[in-house]
DNA sequence: ACAGAACGGTATCAAATGATACACAACCAA
DNA sequence: TTGGTTGTGTATCATTTGATACCGTTCTGT
């Protein structure tokens, strides 16, 4: 796609015309496909990511097991990234690509001078970190308080909701990834869910009953 | 404490006199004493509080547990206030007042136009969100990777750190309070780590060897 | 067509954490 | 001084989750 209008079919959240000049001008545009690597802890992050189209999936890593913390999707921002770049600090966790996905990018030194130049894009950066922190507030106390069961349903009926849905289509392992537990203890839980007529199982995908 | 330039050997984070004009006019100085409660789950924030001295204990709670979020210190604001009140929408936790504490509230609908017009408070409140955000990604982690008994040394030593001291002064019931546990187990752990001789046990004291 | 990889389910055992109870010591307010 | 409260430590048991292993089925790449 050639970095024109089309842009802003994508990215309506932006007012300001001179605003949009500058993502133009400044703004490059890339294509990455699953399994790319966006993000890596331990990383500086010079160029902020706004995603066009598709999805990154940001997690925490430990040795032996992974936890998710959010998908960055259309018209989004990794905030994790964006509070590096803003402080030209390192990343926090990890971001890969989980489906074909386009991506705006632009040198984070732009982020602050165009807060105070244009209110839709600090309003944007403060929207993005809110949301990414009601959403990290929500997964904590998740974590904190709830057996993994209870995490393992919510889970499962906010994703087929969020699709419109009535089944999620993932594996046993991908879903013990999601949520920082084993493919083992997941396989049991679904497996008693069923029995209680809950969900129903298929290779790949569970359906909500 | 009159509201006058000894506001502002308080708060160094703010460079431009307009602004410290635009603070003494609309700020309101207020004082509250421990187990005061600042902010209430689910309660609307009309105006930000910035601490001047003191502390204010964030965090959440579920039906028979707590865990601590963060603690608002000198010069610092609640984010989570902050994030709700940009927004008009209602705090995701509680905030308690930890020892005498003075602190300058203001409107929230200020929040937005004084990111526009003065980079010390735009640079204060990204700031925040990302010092936050930090906290909370580690905090996160902890609970999501780490054993509890890992969690309380950590707690500890951190504590400790903080505060200059070579020991933290809190029982064992607040300690299950920060940390989102109960008062038993934390008394088997500490015993453990005494056993160990990585710590000394005192009433309502513990000293880190 | 076939071998290897991936997925799912179950079994068994261990470790970690939570629940409940109780006893004792230290502290504090009257 | 005293009674009540708070704090601490231990015991016992239950539940939850993790580790390891194994087996059978399905899928995929050559």
């Amino acid at each position: 796609m050639t970095i024109t209008n089309d842009l802003f079919k994508k990215l309506t959240f932006f007012s300001e015309p001179e605003f949009k000049g500058e993502l133009l001008q400044h703004g490059q545009l890339l294509s990455f496909n699953k399994g790319d690597v966006i993000v890596r802890d331990g990383q500086y992050v010079k160029f902020l990511p706004i995603v066009l189209k598709g999805a990154i999936r940001v997690f925490q890593q430990s040795e032996d097991r992974e936890i998710l913390l959010y998908y960055v999707r259309a018209e989004e921002t990794c905030t994790i990234s964006l509070a590096a770049a803003y402080f030209n600090n390192k990343s926090t966790s990890h971001g890969v690509v989980t489906e074909p996905t386009e991506v705006l990018i632009f040198p984070a030194s732009l982020i602050e001078q165009w807060q105070l130049k244009y209110p839709s894009w600090n309003r944007y950066v403060m929207q993005m970190f809110r949301t990414r922190y009601d959403q990290l507030i929500s997964s904590f106390q998740g974590v904190a308080f709830e057996h993994i069961d209870v995490r393992v349903l919510e889970y499962l009926k906010n994703t087929a909701h969020n699709e419109g849905s009535k089944s999620v289509c993932l594996s046993h392992q991908q879903l013990a990834a999601e949520l920082g537990t084993t493919r083992v203890v997941v396989s049991r839980i679904l497996k008693e869910y069923e029995r209680k007529k809950k969900i129903k199982l298929f290779r790949g995908r569970i359906e909500l009953l």
